[in-house]
DNA sequence: GTTTATGATTGACC
DNA sequence: GGTCAATCATAAAC
């Protein structure tokens, strides 16, 4: 003979009682005209649907003659078979839900960020690249960099400590849950699964407020970073010893201005500044010069002179170099051709220079 | 305040 | 993927 039944058995003419809809008022007050012990079923019945009603005083005091009641036990019984098939009707209910992609995203976009995760990595590695990407001089990208991973480190105080509050509260509830559960479980079954199980729907409420908290962080950090990266189309115009460096290559290289990669990877490191603000700046100066040659003209001269004066003094030094007793015999004249796939058929322009 | 110069971006093209 | 051409955005010059 289980507990239930040795339960039930102890239930003078109350069988009747637990097949009956406990909950249809009806019923009860069907069962109640049947006798004592139906009566004291439907009081306990009544002094629980009362118990909400009352102040927490009043309610502890009649929970306490409840638990004491020489019918409680009875009404346990009852409470058990109902459970009993209540619980059939749930039990197909799955138990585990599979991890959201939601926030996996979201997880995953946070680490990515240096928002969560630890600390030295992710931001910092985040704010370097756009750092680099902006191109400016090392100076004015530490600035940017510096008040990047500052601002970022502000949303990432804000989020752990906002995580940590919704940990604590769902702790704190949850341990409450769990306590009035295991107080009720005193009036009326409740088995350790299902405390489990509403453990775990607490916790996912409280994930669904921290998705909430990652998806406004993880807005916070797209609002900085565009914010940041916006920053880097503050042009800023590049070093006058850059410019020279570009336009020198340019104008030396009139007939085939487009630099091989390892050419710009040289001209960059040169004018500290990155491969494609050379290929920017090389693609700006081919389109500006073959619009408006005249333009450029006195700037061309200008080049191929400084050019040809670098290449005279090479020579000179050369040939110093292979006969030393030679003198200087007075002035020459530099003629320089430059043919140029830009200028097209138009012309090929000489520059003559005096050189001493 | 307006104009010019210039670095960056974008879309089309090869 | 590299280049061209148009365009944007802003620094610099006036």
């Amino acid at each position: 003979m289980d507990d239930q039944t040795r339960m039930m058995t102890g239930l003078t003419g109350l069988g009747g009682l637990a097949q009956a809809d406990v909950g249809d008022p009806d019923s009860v007050r069907k069962q109640q005209s049947l006798g004592q012990p139906q009566q004291d079923i439907g009081d306990i019945l009544q002094q629980i649907m009362a118990i909400t009603d009352e102040s927490l005083d009043e309610a502890q005091a009649r929970k306490h003659a409840l638990n004491c009641h020489r019918m409680k036990p009875a009404l346990f019984s009852v409470l058990c078979e109902i459970k009993e098939k209540t619980v059939l009707s749930i039990r197909g209910v799955q138990e585990e839900d599979p991890p959201d992609p939601q926030i996996m995203r979201l997880d995953n976009m946070l680490l990515a960020e240096g928002v969560s995760g630890p600390e030295k990595g992710g931001g910092s590695a985040a704010a370097a690249a756009a750092a680099a990407a902006a191109g400016g001089s090392p100076t004015d990208s530490s600035i940017e960099h510096s008040d990047y991973r500052a601002k970022l480190a502000q949303i990432r105080q804000i989020y752990h400590s906002e995580l940590e509050k919704y940990e604590q509260a769902c702790s704190e509830f949850t341990n409450h849950v769990m306590n009035l559960l295991r107080e009720q479980s005193r009036t009326r079954p409740i088995s350790p699964k299902e405390i489990e199980r509403m453990v775990a729907i607490i916790h996912r409420k409280f994930s669904s407020i921290q998705m909430q908290l990652k998806q406004s962080t993880c807005e916070a950090v797209m609002i900085l970073r565009s914010r940041f990266l916006d920053a880097r189309r503050k042009r800023r115009n590049f070093n006058k010893q850059a410019t020279e460096v570009l336009n020198e290559y340019f104008y030396s290289h009139l007939s085939n201005p487009y630099p091989s990669e390892e050419a710009k990877e040289e001209l960059a490191k040169k004018c500290g500044i990155t491969v494609s603000q050379v290929s920017n700046w090389f693609g700006n100066k081919r389109i500006r010069y073959k619009k408006n040659i005249g333009k450029f003209q006195e700037e061309a001269n200008l080049y191929a002179v400084k050019t040809a004066v670098d290449a005279a003094n090479v020579s000179a030094q050369a040939s110093q170099a292979n006969s030393p007793a030679t003198p200087n015999s007075g002035n020459k004249y530099l003629i320089i051709n430059i043919p140029d796939r830009c200028l097209g058929d138009k012309t090929s322009f000489k520059i003559s220079t005096f050189m001493n």
